[in-house]
DNA sequence: AGCCGCCGTTCACAGCCTTTTCACAACCCG
DNA sequence: CGGGTTGTGAAAAGGCTGTGAACGGCGGCT
């Protein structure tokens, strides 16, 4: 993946995407290659919302097939593992029919 | 859908159907599809009485049958939604035996 | 080589959200 | 008032998403 930024902070969540590591709360998270691209993808499009299709393009790097659930699986994985580290609050969300949005407030 | 523009405001209501979002007030909807769809289709043709028809065309792309109530449905949720994000305001005004306009005063 | 652990992909199915349909009340207008 | 039109809650139908589990590949280690 590249047009990475080098340092995002969105809410209690910190991303160095060049550093290939993320933080939460200060605190490192333990994510995959794919969880933290995916994630970069998202805080780079931050209060937007962003269609399954634009995320399996950017972080697979492939045409998006309707029945692919990858992003979804990955989507869950993140939110666990954000879940963990930051618990009652709700980084990522569902946009119905569409896709997924990181949010910032 | 096709043919929308970037962002559409109308009074208090900004629509942006490439984004998928529509805020009242400056707080954000929470649209469906269908229902940000025919907002949009509304604010296209805002101050104009726009039929039933019309609008079934355009957002459901299919061919009107008198007795299909989904407009009249959809119109109400639009209503209840725009109602408590906006309170004391009608935008959406019922044309009897024609159809609905979205008015900007 | 064989074993082991981790990662990515795929599948299945439950649960959830949206859309459509329906029924009846309320409304408009001649 | 009467007939057609519209408003709206509720239920049915349809489609989408969440998530545990299984599978296979890969690399490291002994």
């Amino acid at each position: 993946m590249d047009g990475t930024v080098g340092r995002m902070v969105v809410g209690d969540l910190e991303i160095r995407p060049s550093e290939y590591v993320a933080y939460a709360g200060g605190r490192p998270l333990r994510l995959t290659v794919r969880e933290l691209d995916l994630l970069t993808a998202l805080a780079e499009r931050r209060d937007r919302i962003v269609s399954r299709e634009e995320l399996y393009r950017v972080v697979w790097e492939d045409q998006y097939r309707r029945t692919d659930r990858s992003v979804d699986v990955y989507i869950a994985r993140l939110r666990q593992k954000l879940g963990e580290a930051i618990p009652d609050r709700e980084y990522i969300h569902t946009h119905f029919g569409f896709g997924y949005r990181l949010s910032s407030e």
